[in-house]
DNA sequence: GATAAATCGATAAAATTTTATCGAACTGAA
DNA sequence: TTCAGTTCGATAAAATTTTATCGATTTATC
């Protein structure tokens, strides 16, 4: 039931927020789920929310009592590639590259990192989180062979564009860049930038208007602000009214 | 000659690309570019671009010239907030943690870590890139005495919303988490969540959308892809006919 | 100088995305 | 069984965002 094409861009990306919510709605043994009350938890419409999951489920929902949790988060899943397996190296096995690479996270939304490339001596040969650290030089042959297609960027930004061009050679073709720099790409590789201190510091902008708009009563103030304001959407999801319950102590 | 209101969101978020492409005019020594050469090089529509500079740029273009790019970078910096300074402090100083505070980048967008905590008895007392770690018991009170309202979680799942309540108990108003978990927060504080496994699977989705397209001629194929489609924006940009040259060697 | 090419700003059209509204369907309680 | 309340899907309106078009302006070239 799920038309790829009736997936608005944005919806895309609201999808992981909405997976993780239904994990956790299973962890606490829900078995089905509103529109409404899914909304109401990430700071959402509830038409929105309601189309999205439309867009996805593979059983409609029911009037007065939602939609599967199970349902959904396979749902979701599959729309995502989260089934899939696609594999992936990664380029710099310094601080950056070395967490993503002990990371966990990504086999369960169906990327593969197979093996990590970086020039310096004394960390090729050993590994992280089971990821071999080859010798950089060795990356186009090797990309080549295993017909790997996607690839990460964690070099200092000097050294981003001549990885780039590294994995173009390899015959990747599509590049996640973490280096805060602009990179050169051949037509058809689709590059998606990273830029960790730009979205924090996007994020200290908003607090910033926010302090401005309520006036600015600093140190040792109790929590004044209210009325999330609707202009947030995203990544972002400021709660309306989250009561439920705290299922931490 | 920069009105906030003007901005839309979309344009906030391609302002950090613009940012990083400006710089790079500049160490090649450009002193003005045009909208339109911005715009083939990321991948975006010129009129867009123009738009998005005459919002931001405190003086208007000339036509045939273009803007300045030193008075570009100053003004796009400026909308960022990349010359003020708000202090932040991280939660979990295990590898991701680390990545971030070892990463220089954060002052140049105007945001400053000040201080990590960790419930590690080994980590504690350590530092990390200049940032000391303490114990994440001290977190509220330090957050209050120090006025700090903005908050980085990078500890594993099942601790999220435990660092979440004691940055909020601290007086934090904006929080940047990393753990790939929906975090309950009350009325008024800010929540970006950085998914960062989502964001990979994202690519690897439109990468699996492309292959599937165009046919599939695995093993040790020449990239015959083309034309970058125009669906793409926000993050993620295409060449459209980058020929310039290359800048590495 | 005059002319051609390119860019700008502004206005308006198109596309996308979000939000509102409606009747129908289902659940739970009287 | 009936009724009240909630949620669904669908349609349509509103808002936002992207793209196209036009005349005006400036620079480079002849």
């Amino acid at each position: 039931m799920h038309k790829d094409t009736t997936l608005s861009l944005q919806a895309l990306r609201r999808l992981p927020g909405y997976y993780n919510y239904l994990l956790e709605l299973r962890r606490r043994g829900e078995s089905s789920v509103a529109a409404p009350a899914i909304a109401r938890a990430m700071g959402l419409n509830e038409v929105q929310v309601r189309k999205d999951l439309a867009a996805v489920s593979s059983s409609p929902g029911k009037p007065r009592v939602g939609f599967g949790v199970a349902d959904l988060i396979d749902s979701i899943g599959r729309c995502l590639g989260y089934h899939n397996s696609e594999d992936a190296v990664l380029v710099g096995a310094g601080r950056m590259g070395r967490a993503l690479l002990s990371y966990g996270g990504f086999e369960a939304h169906g990327v593969r990192i197979v093996a990590a490339f970086d020039e310096d001596e004394q960390v090729i040969g050993q590994s992280e989180g089971d990821h071999p650290i080859l010798s950089v030089k060795r990356l186009p042959d090797i990309c080549r062979r295993m017909n790997i297609h996607l690839g990460i960027i964690t070099v200092p930004a000097d050294r981003a564009q001549e990885a780039c061009d590294l994995l173009v050679e390899g015959g990747v073709l599509a590049i996640w860049n973490f280096a805060p720099i602009h990179l050169q790409v051949p037509q058809g590789v689709l590059l998606q930038n990273e830029n960790l201190p730009a979205q924090l510091a996007l994020l200290a902008r908003r607090l910033g208007e926010r302090i401005a708009k309520f006036g600015e009563e600093s140190a040792g103030a109790e929590e004044d602000l209210r009325t999330p304001s609707p202009e947030d959407q995203g990544e972002t999801e400021p709660q309306k009214a989250p009561r439920e319950e705290f299922h931490h102590g």
